[in-house]
DNA sequence: TTTGAATAGTTGCTTAAACAACTATATGTC
DNA sequence: GACATATAGTTGTTTAAGCAACTATTCAAA
C-alpha cells in the first residue's frame, strides 16, 4: 500500500522533525536551568545504562540507534565526566563493558523527574488517545525504514 | 491540562525522534543512490527558496527553525557547492539576499520526487486519518514548546 | 593448526547544532 | 547630530552524526 497523502509544507515538517528537535532543546535547557552539566545524548546512554548497567558498546549502539564512532565517543566523554567507567569482558576482550559511577547513579531520580516535566509541557493539550495514535504511527514509520 | 500518560521507555523513543531520525537517514541515503550530492540540511534551505527565492538569511532562520551561525554556515557551504548567492540588499547593508544558482533551480524537481518517494516509503500502512492525528499532536508540541 | 571471515571497538574526516562573543549597519530619541 | 539600542550576520568553541578505513580479538572451516 502507498501513501502520497502529505502536501508540501507538511512533508518537510515531518522529515525535519521540528516536533522532536523542539522537545529535544526543551530537555537540554531544562537540564541546564538545573545545573545537570550533561548533553542530551549523553543523558540518552546514561538512560539505558539505568535501565541496566553494563551493556556493551555494541549493545549501546541498538539500544539508542547510533552507530559505533558515536557510542565510542559519547563513552568517551562520559568517562571524561566520571559518569561511567569501560571494563573489558574477560570472556571476550574485544567488548568494553560499560558499568556507571556512584556519581551517575545519582543523576537518575534527578534527571528524569525533568525529562517526564519536559513530556509534559510538551504534550500539554494532548489527548491520551492522541498519542496512542501518534506513536503508533511513529514507530510505524521507523519499522518501515530499518 | 497535564498528561504523564508515557511510560518510560515510550518517553524515551518520543524524545529521541527515532521516527524523524529513520527518515532523515533514509533521505539521506535515497539522495546518494541517485547522485545528489547535497546533505539534508542543505536540502532543506534549498526547500525555502525553491518556495521564494531571495529569502535573508534572518528569514531561512525562521523557516528552518535554526539558529543564525548555523544559516551562516549552510549558506557557506551551499555557496562552496555553486548552489546560491549572497546578494547584499540594497535598502539595508546588513541583509544578505540569498538566491538559487541555475543549478540549484535544475535540483528541485528531481530532490522533491525523491523526498516524495521516501515519505511513501516510511508511510507505507498508514491510514490518512493516523496521519492527521500524529500532523496534529506533533504541531502541538511544537507549538507548546516554541 | 592455520587461514579467512566475522565481530567489537577506534580513528580520521566532513558536516552540522548550540551557545557566546563579536562586527557592522540601521533606528530612534534627546 | 550624538548616543544608546536593536538587528543582521560572522567567528570561535564544544559536542555530535555519518561514513570509511583501520586494529584487535574471536570463530569457523579446511
Amino acid at each position: 500500500m502507498s501513501n502520497n497523502q502529505f502536501k508540501r509544507g507538511e512533508l518537510y515538517s515531518f522529515i525535519t522533525g521540528k516536533a522532536s528537535t523542539a522537545i529535544a532543546r526543551r530537555l537540554q535547557k531544562n537540564f541546564k536551568q538545573n545545573n545537570v552539566d550533561i548533553t542530551i545524548e549523553q543523558w540518552s546512554v546514561l538512560y539505558h545504562l539505568w535501565k541496566e548497567d553494563g551493556l556493551s558498546q555494541q549493545q549501546l549502539c541498538e539500544a539508542t540507534f547510533r552507530d559505533k564512532p558515536s557510542i565510542t565517543r559519547l563513552v568517551d566523554n562520559l568517562e571524561k565526566l566520571k559518569l561511567v567507567k569501560r571494563v573489558a569482558s574477560k570472556n571476550d576482550r574485544r567488548i568494553n563493558m560499560i558499568y556507571l559511577t556512584k556519581e551517575a547513579q545519582q543523576l537518575q531520580e534527578r534527571t528524569m523527574e525533568i525529562a517526564n516535566q519536559t513530556l509534559n509541557e510538551a504534550l500539554d493539550g494532548v489527548t491520551h488517545g492522541q498519542i496512542e495514535i501518534a506513536k503508533e504511527v511513529l514507530q510505524n514509520v521507523y519499522d518501515n525504514l530499518k
